[in-house]
DNA sequence: AACCAACCCAACCGCAATAAA
DNA sequence: CTTTATTGCGGTTGGGTTGGT
């Protein structure tokens, strides 16, 4: 049997809302709320309009304090630093910015920011990008010889986050979905606590891994664990295999099978030959696409290959 | 000026989770 | 406990806009 449909799909308007239907919904729910009955709502109202369309009109769009477009640097850098996390959880990760909604992050995320992270620039960003060369170069257009900026290859593309004046994100561990905090490295506080509110645990309460000695973290019990990049193999002589216990980072942030559109290489997933010099220098800013993509090619081939429980 | 492709974003759809009966 | 209704979420789509040729 059949889902009921919410509402009468004949009898219901779609598309865009005109300015007065708008004004409608807005003017009860600020007066009377929502009623705790979306599905009654426009029928009490008097608007042709499903009760989920009304919802996502008030919550997108015409709730109080909600902004549009100009996501800051700082932004863009908790949505990736949670995208790497927790993926494609947008609920979530718009919770983390206020006057933002899942929507609105969705669209900048898969429209532009991936791309701007993975070096496809938008033809909004190469403007920008060629106006700031342009003026740099005393207004006068740029040689052929170097190209238009971006569409040629990801490298032409690739975002400077120096240059925007932001921290590096923080590089995702694989093995591991939070690779900032292996281990406190390169992620900043904000987004470890965030992490840890999120799941209720922490990376940082959880066991030592096993080769290393509890004492050697301290006693502390929000203590964070030192990167296992610079921690030495134990002294037991037990060989570290640089992972975190995967499977109880799992739970304790409750993932399941996470999407990482764009992301499986950081994580071992996906094609494994992922061709390197395609990365975006943004994982190691400030070098070129050829020691960057070196660079990321040596980082994932000493890890060892992990199975994160996922199918 | 016209055409085309890329971009952007509001809105829709379907599914899963949760609440209520 | 089961069924039904509602909510919330994430993926996808369609249409308007913009810029290049």
């Amino acid at each position: 049997m059949g889902r009921a449909p919410c509402c009468d799909k004949a009898s219901v308007k779609k598309g865009p809302w005109s300015p007065e239907e708008d004004a409608t919904l807005k003017s009860y729910i600020e007066q009377n709320g929502t009623g705790g009955n979306w599905i009654a709502l426009p029928q009490k109202i008097g608007l042709r309009r499903c009760g989920k369309s009304c919802r996502l009109r008030w919550l997108n769009y015409l709730r109080p304090n909600i902004r549009h477009g100009g996501f800051s640097d700082e932004e863009d850098r908790i949505i990736l630093s949670l995208y790497i996390s927790i993926g494609s959880r947008w609920s979530i990760i718009a919770a983390q910015l206020p006057g933002r909604t899942d929507n609105d992050i969705k669209n900048y995320w898969n429209t532009r920011l991936k791309k701007k992270l993975f070096g496809k620039q938008s033809r909004k960003d190469q403007r920008q990008h060629q106006f700031a060369r342009q003026a740099a170069n005393g207004g006068h257009k740029e040689e052929a010889s170097e190209g238009v900026a971006g569409n040629n290859g990801f490298a032409a593309g690739a975002y400077n986050w120096h240059q925007h004046g932001m921290a590096m994100p923080p590089r995702p561990m694989p093995g591991s979905m939070v690779e900032g905090n292996r281990i406190g490295e390169g992620v900043d506080e904000s987004i470890r606590k965030l992490l840890f509110k999120l799941g209720g645990s922490s990376f940082a309460a959880l066991p030592a891994p096993p080769c290393l000695p509890p004492s050697m973290y301290g006693e502390a019990p929000n203590f964070v664990a030192p990167s296992v990049h610079t921690a030495p193999l134990n002294e037991g002589g037990i060989h570290c295999s640089g992972v975190l216990p995967a499977l109880e980072l799992d739970e304790s942030f409750q993932f399941n099978q996470v999407k990482l559109d764009g992301l499986e290489c950081f994580f071992g997933m996906g094609d494994q030959s992922m061709r390197w010099n395609e990365v975006s220098p943004l994982v190691c800013p400030n070098t070129t696409v050829a020691s960057s993509s070196q660079a990321m090619q040596q980082y994932c081939l000493v890890e060892e290959p992990v199975d994160l429980g996922m199918q």
